[in-house]
DNA sequence: AAAGGTCTCAACCGCGTTCGT
DNA sequence: AACGAACGCGGTTGAGACCTT
């Protein structure tokens, strides 16, 4: 026997919400409580299926939902949770009060998963992406064993030099911080042979950061902040001069670094708080999670762990998001295929990956 | 100005889980 | 224990807004 329907359909009122609708769901609420979300579009006298009323309270007319756009707190918060409890947008909105399930999803969908996708982060499994691990193979097997200071730019075809391509830097970046030192001496000098090019004022920071190889006290995760560092200074510079960073940088999210004393460091959700201990390894962050949130109880491993929800997705369990859905997504991995056949100079023609 | 493309997000759908009898 | 109803969740859709050419 089939699953019988919610509720009877005929005659029942489907899409967007009037305001009168809204207000007899409001003023029945308000009156009787909620609950029994059967009953209650009769008893209201709304023609609609008790879901879809249950739907317009929870994601909409429940009053102390927040709206507006996420802050830099809630996207770091959404971007953490996302990285222990995967697609449990629930679970997820639990710890974000007055943020729902609904609207996180569709945040995360359409901001955070393309962002973190421009920069070389697996949305899914919040690790670098492996297909851009292969090419730090290739770069390192067959170009860095010749010469320590190579022309990547010619190597690639790129008509200017690579600090032009802020893409390809992150690109850098994520390889460098995904295989230590040995990237980090593979890419340094270039980044110091395209400066001396272009005059980039950020001479010092690569110095220091190349500094860094030879202290004790280095350690991995610094160096790889200290990269992003360096890498969105560089963007910034490229927006600031030749506008040749093709897109809007994103004004919120760069007002909200600099109110929360992160200068222009872009926050891959390597931060929890303003204090630089708390700095976690991108590569790591997932397994360092609880160390990072002590400060926020609300953010505890062990309150991750609570969730009401059932038993977790495993992180790399789902294929919807690998497999791609939007035109970004699917030109992103397009690429990155691309990358894997050789045909470099092409996909650098250069719109797909920028 | 307008046509086409892209993005956003409210709402829907289907399924698994929980609850009540 | 078994069954159906209700609930809650995650994935998907589509209308309208916005952007680009």
């Amino acid at each position: 026997m089939g699953r019988a329907p919610c509720c009877d359909k005929n005659g029942l009122k489907k899409g967007p919400w009037t305001t009168e609708e809204d207000q007899k769901l409001v003023d029945y609420i308000q009156k009787h409580g909620y609950g029994s979300w059967r009953t209650l579009p009769k008893n209201a006298g709304l023609q609609r299926c008790g879901k879809s009323c249950r739907l317009r309270w929870t994601n909409y007319l429940r009053p102390d939902i927040k709206r507006g756009r996420f802050s830099f707190e809630e996207e770091e918060t959404i971007i953490q949770l996302h990285s222990v409890l995967g697609n449990k947008w629930s679970a997820i909105a639990a710890r974000l009060p007055g943020r729902t399930d609904n609207e996180i999803k569709n945040y995360w969908n359409t901001h955070i998963r393309k962002r973190l996708l421009r920069m070389g982060i697996d949305p899914v499994t919040h690790s670098p992406r492996l297909d851009l691990l292969d090419l730090s193979a290739i770069l390192n097997s067959s170009l860095y064993n010749n010469s320590s200071q190579l022309n990547i730019s010619g190597w690639l075809g790129l008509d200017q030099p690579l600090a032009n391509y802020p893409e390809l830097l992150r690109l850098a970046a994520s390889l460098f911080s995904c295989q230590g030192d040995q990237n980090r001496d593979f890419v340094l000098p270039n980044l110091q042979e395209n400066q001396n090019q272009n005059q980039f004022p950020f001479q010092n920071q690569i110095h220091e950061l190349q500094n860094c190889t030879a202290t004790t006290a280095c350690t991995t995760p610094f160096s790889n902040i200290e990269a992003h560092l360096l890498l969105d200074n560089v963007e910034q510079f490229q927006a600031n001069t030749a506008n040749l960073y093709p897109c809007q940088p994103d004004l919120e999210w760069e007002n909200a670094q600099t109110l929360h004393g992160l200068a222009s460091v872009p926050n891959y959700g390597f931060y929890s708080g303003s204090d630089q201990s708390s700095i976690i390894d991108p590569l790591s962050y997932n397994s360092n999670f609880h160390s990072s949130s002590s400060t926020d109880q609300s953010l505890n491993f062990a309150s991750v762990l609570s969730t009401p929800s059932s038993s977790p997705t495993p992180l790399n369990s789902s294929s919807t998001y690998v497999t791609g859905s939007t035109e970004d997504e699917r030109e992103s991995y397009c690429s990155s295929n691309n990358v894997l056949k050789f045909e470099i100079p092409d996909i650098f023609g250069l719109n797909e990956f920028m």
